[in-house]
DNA sequence: CCGTTAAATTATAGCATATTACATTGTCGC
DNA sequence: GCGACAATGTAATATGCTATAATTTAACGG
């Protein structure tokens, strides 16, 4: 009795549960090499089975790719969440960009995934991909702490998910190392925190004319 | 006499030009599909000569995209350019970033061919890449405005400068669009636009410590 | 036991690409 | 004119991947 249980037999004269993991060893695959380097022969391969295997499981490539994005959106969303649980001496909103940052760079091969386009692409309707994303998002409003005002907390998080999304992809292509690297990622992205909240606090203040 | 005077021979006896024609011919294609759209053989196709023709001049793919990418980093740069120069009742810098956001979103295919690490990778000890996408940062510290206190100057530089980016590669994504869509990508980008003057002036203000 | 069925296997087809080897064409200098 | 040379063309090679078809293996249920 192997320690993983399949989702149907279970059994099967050879691998026992392929479909899982084929989306782990994508993942596996996407950490280095990202998205394209997911290939249907390779990780055959690796898992010791037949090219044609993994089409019992999923009708094509990008089945499979679909399947594996929906893994990788729902780790980032638990690091995410882990992040911003329980007290801390720094604010929601710097533990939330800086494990945003985290993740983007060490797992940055699974980072692009989530944000090929396929991933909106795929996700017109509610579908796994899309609600996974739209989670996301709602993480963090949550670390913004931001009161709502109109529109004011969903502009502020769609800047500093930018920024943050920005400096990731930069930093990947060696864009921040170098002459220009006067600075540490991590404080580059505590500045972009500070930076958030004191529009926020400006937001705020313009927005109340005169409490007295 | 052909408008065009090719770099050596400018005679040959069915082009005439091929290098050159070469190069634009990836821009185009890179313009719909991005860097991965470029192949030798679609790109000798609609040239009307045969797939091993490009290997006359260009070592491999691989050097067709390095003078694709210098040229593309050439027109970015005219562009951004040509975009702070001149009077006008906006700042530079957000002009400099509504142009930066417009060839982005427009060119977007251009741009990540740009921004693809084979940019940096290559760029190694200043070649042409290197130098021409210093160059751009150097506008972007132009465009900027803001008096040489410590590295003040570098560190803004490089948020607006992610924060351009990601909302160029989220918009791209089709992450804009849709419910989080309260907001243009125009309107967005003045706000980064304006969060960062705000920022500087701050910033400038803590680092003169009552000037009176 | 035996048949049904799911999960693999082997074998094959097809396509697209990069790249090399060799032959050909035209131009320029002499 | 003619020979060298550079720019192209033709043909062939190599590789890597997706995907389908037909077949085999093993387990489970009656």
């Amino acid at each position: 009795m192997p320690p993983r249980i399949a989702r149907k037999p279970l059994n099967s004269y050879h691998h026992g549960d392929l479909r899982d993991a084929l989306v782990q060893a994508a993942l596996r695959e996407a950490e280095r090499g990202g998205p394209e380097a997911i290939n249907i022969k390779s990780l055959a391969k690796k898992l010791g089975v037949s090219q044609p295997a993994p089409y019992r499981h999923f009708a094509d490539r990008e089945a499979l790719l679909e399947a594996a994005t929906a893994e990788a959106l729902r780790q980032f969303s638990a690091t995410l969440r882990d992040s911003i649980s329980g007290p801390s001496k720094q604010s929601k909103l710097s533990r939330f960009a800086q494990a945003t940052l985290d993740f983007g760079l060490r797992r940055n091969g699974i980072y692009r995934l989530m944000f090929a386009s396929r991933t909106m692409a795929c996700a017109a309707s509610g579908s796994e991909l899309h609600n996974a994303a739209m989670e996301t998002f709602g993480l963090l409003l949550e670390a913004l702490e931001a009161p709502a005002i109109g529109f004011l907390r969903e502009r502020q998080a769609l800047k500093i998910w930018a920024a943050l999304h920005g400096v990731i992809t930069l930093a990947e292509q060696g864009l921040l190392t170098g002459q220009l690297a006067h600075i540490s990622r991590e404080e580059l992205v505590e500045e972009i925190v500070e930076q958030t909240k004191l529009a926020l606090a400006v937001a705020i203040q313009a927005a109340k004319p005169a409490p007295a």
